[in-house]
DNA sequence: ACGATGAGTTTGAAAAACAAACCTATCTCT
DNA sequence: AGAGATAGGTTTGTTTTTCAAACTCATCGT
């Protein structure tokens, strides 16, 4: 209950790490796959249910922590005949998870390759093309992964070396 | 035993959804954080396990379910006057997975950010430029989110509606 | 009033994660 | 040769989480 309470937890529920911040939102067993869902279409609790299998239970608190971090939001809709209840809808933020859903399909269709082909394709909405995740520049261009490095930014509390893709992770 | 066991086990353990496939391996609690620290550099046991404060159990679990998925190779080193023992390296197909970070990263940046800044950040490693992860085209061309939609390949199973970002998800 | 339906709760059993102690092979030092 | 030291795990017993199935609750059309 006092600040210091407050700020522990912080630490420990926020880390400065953008990954572990998603990690602990998204890195379970079912929340991709409910936003995955989401993305086809699916608004309502019993559709989540039979097409996942899910627990109703596990659903229920899966649902909650994604519309209380902002990913979904609850709206009103009515079927004919049938009471008032609540659809669950991606917000901007949800629509946002569009990249790593595109860049998680992209490995898995990979390295990964199920027999069947790939489930899902991205494309163009505008001309069909089929798309890609990549890491571009502000100007619009692409570069490759092997020409991607990652250095600490100020939230950087680690004394880890930067990621150079050349340079082969510490042991070679 | 039999063919009908192995098949009905394939269905449920490898599902034809690159998500769902690539999920299964990474989302759950450690497996990001393990691979997140992999691209800083970390390759021994100890580290991950004093890094992450993650038992030790499960780190040996993590890391066999990685290594035997392809994500992480081992490798033997030896310390100065220490005995061999194996690292764990990413593979081709676990460099692969940068996007899959820097997607995760950039969303927690945008929509989760920290009050210390962003605590790594992605740039060009020959020109230094400020990296985000998008959707491109095969020439290079980068789409924007909204104008990305994702439809039905041949590995897709279900009925359900393709994605399109105009349209929103079902119930407007 | 009555049954149907969607959206959850509740309950008790099974699986997974956890912390802490323990083990093991190889090294250095004596 | 024997005594630590150390990295990399296993083992053990407890706590959490997941699971499936049954149940509740509010509201609808009949």
């Amino acid at each position: 209950m006092a600040e210091k309470d407050a700020s522990a937890t912080a630490a420990l529920t926020e880390p400065r790490c953008s990954v572990a911040r998603s990690a602990q939102l998204l890195a379970d067993r079912w929340s991709v796959l409910i936003v995955r869902d989401a993305f086809r279409g699916v608004t309502r609790f019993s559709d989540f249910r039979s097409r996942l299998g899910i627990p109703s239970d596990i659903l229920t608190a899966r649902l909650n922590k994604l519309v209380e971090s902002g990913v979904f939001e609850r709206r009103p809709y009515r079927d004919d005949g049938g009471r008032e209840r609540l659809g669950y809808h991606l917000t901007e933020s949800g629509r946002a998870l569009l990249p790593v859903l595109g860049a998680l399909v992209q490995w898995g269709d990979t390295y990964r390759a199920s027999e069947y082909g790939p489930s899902r394709i991205y494309r163009s909405a505008t001309t069909g093309e089929r798309l890609r995740v990549a890491f571009v520049t502000e100007s619009g261009e692409v570069i490759a992964d092997e020409n991607v490095e990652v250095v600490a930014g100020p939230g950087e509390i680690d004394d880890v070396a930067p990621y150079r893709p050349g340079l082969a992770p510490s042991n070679p």
